[in-house]
DNA sequence: GCTTAGCACTCAGCCCCACGGAGTGCTAAG
DNA sequence: CTTAGCACTCCGTGGGGCTGAGTGCTAAGC
């Protein structure tokens, strides 16, 4: 079942005019812009054609037709052209990004970039760090019984905890205890520190050292929180879909507002696309959320130095500019990893 | 211009009546609600008083009244009466609180837990670090010309940054200057540190020993960054607004998560509160933000071991229920500043 | 002088209806 | 295969009438 190139002009004009316009496209209109020199009466037998083959469709009898998911779909995927970024844009992007040093506020950043640039919503995933390399653990000694330590991986992230103490620890047993474990388990990787740290709590605990057992317990405490080593989402302008005019309807923002606080859709959603090169894009009910419905969620993944870090994107409605939202999540997702690859130079 | 016996009655009746119903009360039920053994006829005769004296209002000729702003001021002023909460209550917010030691954690919890009762907005202030003492400073090398700095301060706060550097420096060069930082500065609240850190750094530097120089250079960049000092706002649920059914319109939605957005609104508010001892409650325009026409903001502030901290709060419709909201409010800040204080026994 | 019954009046909300505009499907002719 | 013409459908809008709720006023009663 080919698109005759006719029925593909026509397809992609009516696309982009409901892209622009917001309202249902008739004959008359879309004859005028086609440029194929056709009858209304003409495009119309092609439109009722389109819509058997479901890529259009008539919200009531005597309104003109608008595309359905499958017709978005087929016009991402075949009939778009994107527009390349004006260079100024990019630059301006650069600029933005290079003024952050630090990764967290640099993803951020992107993500408000992201948002700022399309006036939709700009979302981050930055994955849970399973993956990430042990560093260096520090204990500081806070209050008594109170013990705050800090986890810095790799990458550069750093996590802190305060660990209530069984009992007070002096400074210098603290430095002690750090000392053992960052020589321990240095250059291992999270999830192996955290099984080893399981199987050594699990043993008698008169056998080990003082030292040992200190840093054991303590570093316990601190892997033993899941939450340390999940995913996050940063979400950045979901005030901006307000604004949207074919979202901005009471039901439809709280259900979105709804899973943008539980952030567990999105998570899976931003995870899914992380498996994939490249830009993925999901349209309407594609992602399988409800909440999602009538919004499509452009995605491109990051990395820093060849490593696949996350994935960066845009969450706006289905009737988007894509040929523009697209090269824009491009162009962040490439030179965000550029931002966090390059040591400074 | 003082209110009668009768009038107080009828006014507090009709305003727990709006309350409840959200709806304008007539004649007809106040007379049968307040149980004066009145005709509606006589009670038309006060409440047109009430309206003369600004307290309550006609949407238009034939409805019922609502309570003005003054109204709900003289209300919470004078004519409520407080329920005091369940123990059952008071203990679940004791045990939901209790499971966190990390003071963040705490925090975010408590607004949490605001959100979850009333089933409005709940939110805390962090106040600036201004008055924070300065505990400890760490310089740990990530990559060549990369430092991560993690600052300590007395009450458990951890900040960090990643400091581009320019040149490499060893790592006992970083404990160094680290050493030095902390010796010399520990103790100091952080707005001092900051002011002698710029003193120094007009200083000629040619003539610092280069441990100090690398310190004050490194530590520089930390501290120009005004916004580690900054105030803090925690936000949650602002999502459950979307199902009260005075906010539920879309520009008044749009305003208020624009506000919550920007938060500068919302910070200088809660730090309004912070410089009163007790509730505070700000009461629709009260607040001075466009934003929060038809809302409420009961507030009161927590504190560790006597100190002040910051403000625990609830943004809700202005047509709230202040008698049960108060007490959550009050008792959620005295439990956590139980939490903050109490060295875990 | 306060209270009350009665009455006329006002007004939002709702339903119904008519009407114009937009666009379609079908048919028959080119 | 294309097109002109025509009948038809349906949404959106605005007016008109009705109902229910509640008020203000007035005059009578305690």
């Amino acid at each position: 079942m080919k698109l005759t190139e006719r029925a593909e002009t026509l397809l992609r004009t009516l696309i982009e005019l409901y892209i622009n316009q917001g309202q249902p496209v008739g004959s008359r209109t879309l004859a005028r812009q086609a440029r194929l020199e056709l009858s209304p009466a003409t495009i119309r037998n092609v439109m009722s054609d389109l819509e058997e083959m479901g890529l259009i469709h008539a919200p009531h009898t005597s309104a003109g037709r608008v595309p359905t998911q499958q017709g978005y779909r087929l016009f991402v995927d075949s009939l778009l052209q994107i527009k390349p970024l004006q260079p100024s844009a990019v630059e301006e992007i650069e600029d933005q990004l290079s003024n952050e040093t630090d990764p967290q506020a640099l993803l951020g950043k992107a993500s408000e970039l992201l948002s700022q640039i399309t006036q939709f919503a700009g979302v981050v995933l930055i994955p849970g760090q399973q993956n990430a390399i042990f560093r260096q653990l520090e204990f500081v000694g806070l209050a008594p019984n109170r013990v705050l330590a800090i986890l810095i991986t790799d990458d550069g992230r750093v996590q802190n905890r305060v660990i209530p103490t069984d009992r007070n620890y002096e400074p210098n047993e603290l430095v002690e205890a750090a000392n053992f474990f960052n020589q321990t388990y240095g250059g291992v990787s999270l999830a192996d520190v955290r099984r080893a740290l399981l199987n050594e709590m699990m043993k008698d605990s008169d056998e080990m050292h003082l030292i040992m057992k200190n840093a054991v317990t303590m570093a316990g405490v601190l892997f033993d929180r899941e939450e340390d080593i999940k995913s996050e989402v940063m979400l950045s302008g979901e005030e901006k879909l307000f604004n949207v005019p074919d979202l901005c309807q009471l039901e439809k923002l709280q259900r979105l507002f709804d899973t943008f606080k539980t952030k567990q859709d999105l998570l899976d959603l931003l995870d899914r696309s992380l498996r994939v090169t490249g830009i993925s894009i999901f349209i309407g009910d594609e992602s399988g959320y409800q909440a999602l419905h009538d919004c499509s969620v452009v995605t491109s993944p990051y990395e820093a130095d060849g490593v696949l870090l996350g994935t960066v994107g845009v969450i706006g409605p289905t009737r988007m500019a894509y040929e523009e939202v697209i090269p824009v999540v491009d162009v962040t997702a490439r030179l965000l990893s550029g931002a966090l690859s390059a040591p400074t130079s």
